[in-house]
DNA sequence: CATACGTGGCC
DNA sequence: TGGCCAAGTAT
């Protein structure tokens, strides 16, 4: 891949990227956070939707901050992974008391903030900010190991060598870089994806090094599969649905319902008060947190 | 560095 | 059916 890919890559962006809710001019860096983190490990039709009501009902963060934490997990629905929920009420807090009620454009910064990492960072830097920076997802470190090492598939992630990857490509201009951040995202998601790639649709297909190298076969170590049928991870998302569900605190006996392993029902209940996702109430039952 | 952490769609 | 996958983070 070279500046000449890249400049196609970029063409194809601005000729064919998704009409996306949060890529509308205008849309402010917490709108641009509120979207990375709904986003992370979930797919973008199911965080659409979502992204639009938080965005009418909490347009600052501090208006988030304003809301209890029961609120605002009931509001994140079945997105999945309710931590980032609290995390991201967390964050907004810490923006509207420390930072002015506006995201932070400095990647050191943002690192600071609860739920947001490596990745989280540099996007909202990259793509609500303008930044140059080295944004990698799962589908910028399965571009990169086809279009630029010619493998099949992505190895384990190492956080340091996958930024290094990716800031080798970026151009100097930042609005071209961010620019260029976006469309390796967008074709990793569309056309370079894990499971029967688009070649024909590519629009780096003849710098790409995997093509060059006859397209071989992933031969790296096994991917670790995260299993969930039977899992506290099942059992945990049952609890909480229960209490999502219901406007009124709910008893043991009730949540008791969900799950039949007694054991390992009352250790889910236990870690997701450790969590802080559920709370007891004074006489016993259970609750989403800071609602009663 | 490996593992826990939700949820649902697809083949 | 069940494995695989989806814009990761914290520990």
């Amino acid at each position: 891949m070279d500046a000449a890919d890249l400049a196609d890559l970029t063409d194809w962006f601005d000729r064919t990227a998704r009409d996306l809710a949060w890529r509308k001019p205008g849309t402010t860096g917490w709108g641009v956070l509120v979207s990375e983190i709904m986003l992370q490990q979930t797919p973008v039709a199911r965080v659409e939707p979502i992204w639009l009501e938080w965005m009418a009902r909490w347009p600052l963060p501090s208006a988030l901050a304003a809301a209890s934490q029961g609120e605002v997990l009931r509001a994140w629905g079945k997105l999945g992974y309710p931590r980032r929920a609290l995390r991201l009420h967390a964050a907004a807090t810490a923006i509207a008391t420390d930072h002015g009620d506006v995201v932070p454009a400095d990647v050191d910064t943002l690192l600071g903030l609860p739920g947001i990492g490596a990745y989280t960072a540099r996007a909202v830097a990259a793509f609500a900010y303008g930044q140059r920076c080295p944004v990698v997802d799962t589908n910028v470190r399965r571009v990169v190991a086809r279009a630029v090492h010619g493998a099949g598939d992505a190895g384990p992630p190492s956080t340091t060598r996958d930024l290094a990857d990716v800031a080798k490509l970026l151009p100097q201009d930042p609005a071209t870089a961010a620019k260029v951040s976006a469309a390796l995202m967008e074709l990793g998601a569309v056309v370079c994806v894990a499971r029967g790639p688009r070649c024909a649709d590519c629009p780096v297909f003849d710098g790409c090094a995997w093509q060059h190298n006859g397209r071989p076969a992933y031969d790296g170590p096994a991917k670790a599969v995260q299993r969930f049928a039977g899992t506290d991870r099942q059992v945990r998302g049952l609890l909480l649905d229960v209490l999502r569900g219901s406007a009124e605190p709910a008893s043991k006996a009730r949540l008791d319902l969900v799950w039949s392993d007694a054991g390992q029902r009352d250790r889910c209940l236990d870690s997701l008060l450790v969590d802080g996702l559920v709370e007891q109430t004074a006489n016993g039952e259970f609750a989403l947190p800071g609602e009663h």
